[in-house]
DNA sequence: TAAAAATACTCCATAGGTATTTTAT
DNA sequence: ATAAAATACCTATGGAGTATTTTTA
């Protein structure tokens, strides 16, 4: 299990549904977020031109996914090799074109918003892709 | 089947052997590239932290796989709304970051390059993990 | 020769660093 | 009181448009 696993829980849906009834994101049900889920996992790639995604760069997610992992927005700084500011803005822009927060800053450990329990499994998950792709090009080379 | 599997033969393996085949970008062997592709699927999660992936934007993934798709930068610029050099210079930047052509400019319809292919692919992955998440932050909105 | 892509040049937006302030334990 | 995140301010990089040149069929 990855630390990132361990701070989101095991599955989406597991992850998920405990985000929403522990973090203060709310007003939305745990009702709400299964059916959401249920759009996750039966979602169709066909509709991706009708969808807008976000203009995120690799950067951001790598960024995001640092403070995902290790809870602190000044460690992730750290690891990623930019300031404090810096990386806060980051993520600060990822959540201001999302339309909505991914952490919660009222708490000190920044837990995951349940929103953004999804944005950050996707960001794993295409970064997951790209690696492996990225892998597959360096056997060529 | 979409344009895109159209472009690029139906599954991974097919497509970039038959481009190994077919394009110019070549100085690389058959075997390399099934090789790669076998990395591709054994691929483990775990190494993420690994690999180095480029800091690519959503937007660009989505000109370069319009180029893909379109077979043409003019037509690509048109559909996202940008100009043609500015399409172009956008594709450009992910080839440099790359380190290599991902479409191979001397023939007309710009074919997909056997590394393009690959590049194409996690393009194509990725933009659907993002998909797919916003469109079920859009059922909680 | 006609089209498609690349280059030159310019301007402006924005990403990032340092210094500082605000917020939370 | 202390540590963490946000904000202010400034600079520099680079992204995008228009005009033009190069290249390919």
């Amino acid at each position: 299990m990855t630390e990132l696993e361990q701070r989101i829980g095991g599955g989406a849906i597991e992850s998920a549904v405990e985000a929403a009834k522990l973090a203060s994101d709310a007003a939305r049900t745990t009702e709400q977020l299964i059916e959401a889920l249920a759009t996750f996992m039966q979602y169709n790639p066909d509709d991706d031109d009708q969808i807008t995604v976000p203009n995120v760069t690799v950067k951001e997610m790598k960024s995001t996914l640092a403070v995902a992992r290790l809870g602190s927005f000044t460690e992730a700084a750290k690891a990623m090799g930019v300031s404090q500011p810096g990386l806060s803005r980051q993520v600060q822009r990822v959540e201001k074109i999302y339309g909505f927060k991914i952490f919660d800053r009222s708490v000190r450990s920044s837990p995951i918003t349940p929103r953004g329990t999804l944005i950050i499994e996707a960001f794993s998950d295409s970064l997951s892709s790209l690696a492996r792709s990225q892998s597959a090009v360096d056997k060529l080379s």
